[in-house]
DNA sequence: CTGTTAGCGCATTCAG
DNA sequence: CTGAATGCGCTAACAG
């Protein structure tokens, strides 16, 4: 009783007594079906408990209703880092509402790089969300190539030609600067995460705009790329106190850093707000969406 | 140019002048076909980028090489809780090295909850891996009826029907309170998580273990069920203090406590481990599986 | 309003 | 070893 194959819309159209055509329409909400007849359809479909193939309906349609969402695995480090997850949970809200169906994909290396170009060329997506596109990757190229509707979370440069969605980077670095100074910090550094995406190019415009309005020169030695947090803030620490000959050090083994402060800020009110390469400024409510065209 | 249609398995029979069947058979690998046949279809496939429709196979083949990923997004809090971004790893790693696609479900009412029953039915996928299940959960039982492989991570109780994955809870549980009583600590709380689930039912069995095994008496009122930590923070505190009039308070207001240290704890080197209900335990490297069966 | 006729792209008998 | 024929389950013209 259990193994039995799944009802077909033949199986529906016999027990209605109408044709496959006419379960074809009430299923796909037609309006060129008799009330009689929907009603018979609707009964059996109940009855025997069927519910299209979707296989089969996107073979003919050309549609999935699944869209593929890539997350670059090497420097998402989902489950430490937020933003992955919101982005997931938000994705996967927005998807529901419209019945869609989340493929989600996460890349290790080149291999899995590859498996998603087929993957897309497979007609298994409707269409593919992008996150953390570096501008030498080729892959949005590849995808616009193959006509497949594509959005960027965040763009790669100031001229990004695919529709993408991405939020006042310049602004909000400016906002934490500006705080800041007017808090009355003289030397602000600014970890800006790979200059290769327009993430950390806009962040680091804003950090020197709210220097400039300040009047206040942008100490550039302050200036740090990269993405593991760790390291960049070694990194950062060696290099100002080599130039600067300054004795106050960072805390020495940040170990169980996270989200929240700066270790020397030893939780005394300071004023500092989350801040980090890519969690730093706060995404506006309402996201402005760029269409190309 | 771009908005062509992708060439089908009948474009690359004619490019390479054989039958569709021969294309067929060199794509899966078959060896009923001549190394200059196979040549001639490999060049072909290579010249026009053909990659098979993998909606059309799925159509003939009755499967799809993706499964659900199904998570209560209720309880899990994607993105506050460990637990669920490292499971979502580990399943999208164990899924590329077959080259089965992820399908990602964020279940948040009854009504995502219908629409994964329907996924299901309409052939999306071959197989669903189900977390967070609850005793009542209707769920695990209707896709074992409708013949799906099902797994589940974490079973509901001792007789579990279903194939799952299950780490060593009681086990764990009592290693942590034994460590505990080890340092000299005499009253040992504990949260179970829900108890209609094995896992939270499992470590207060091996809590209770704990302390026969030490012969203290396990003082029931330092149980608590639940899984918002901050809710049952307050809930076992106030109970706790008011059954023993005890003066020490927990810290008033848990704002940021994250996964770490009780608060009481102070990070004064107690030696407190991580602890809470669903990242407790360690889970053994080589996890065993049970079959059904 | 309705059913019949065609495929969608592929894997699979079954004769060559 | 090979190809022609068949059908997976569904939608989309096309005539009734």
């Amino acid at each position: 009783m259990s193994g039995n194959r799944r009802p077909t819309i033949k199986t529906v159209a016999a027990r209605a007594g109408v044709g496959r055509t006419t379960v074809s329409r009430v299923v796909n909400g037609s309006d060129l079906v008799s009330d009689d007849a929907r009603e018979q359809v609707l009964a059996a479909i109940k009855e025997l408990n069927y519910v299209p193939n979707s296989v089969a309906r996107g073979l003919v349609t050309n549609r999935t209703n699944a869209v593929a969402l890539v997350i670059p695995e090497s420097e998402s480090r989902l489950g430490s880092e937020p933003f992955f997850a919101a982005l997931i949970r938000g994705v996967s809200g927005a998807l529901a509402e419209s019945r869609t169906q989340l493929q989600l994909m996460l890349v290790r290396d080149q291999a899995e790089r590859d498996q998603l170009t087929e993957t897309v060329a497979a007609h298994r997506v409707d269409g593919v969300l992008l996150v953390s596109v570096h501008a030498d990757d080729r892959l949005p190229g590849m995808l616009e190539e193959m006509g497949l509707p594509t959005v960027l979370a965040g763009r790669r440069d100031a001229g990004e030609r695919l529709s993408y969605v991405n939020s006042d980077n310049a602004g909000g670095a400016t906002a934490a600067v500006r705080h800041l100074l007017h808090r009355g910090r003289t030397r602000i550094a600014t970890i800006t995460g790979p200059l290769d995406m327009d993430v950390g190019r806009s962040r680091l415009a804003g950090w020197r705009t709210a220097h400039r309005e300040a009047g206040v020169a942008a100490d550039e030695l302050l200036v740090e790329e990269g993405t593991s947090r760790r390291r960049v803030r070694a990194g950062r620490c060696v290099r100002y106190l080599n130039a600067r000959r300054i004795s106050t050090p960072c805390s020495p083994r940040p170990t169980s850093w996270r989200w929240g402060r700066w270790p020397n800020c030893g939780g005394g009110g300071c004023g500092c707000r989350r801040m980090s390469p890519s969690w730093g400024t706060r995404i506006p409510s309402s996201p402005g969406i760029r269409r190309r065209r």
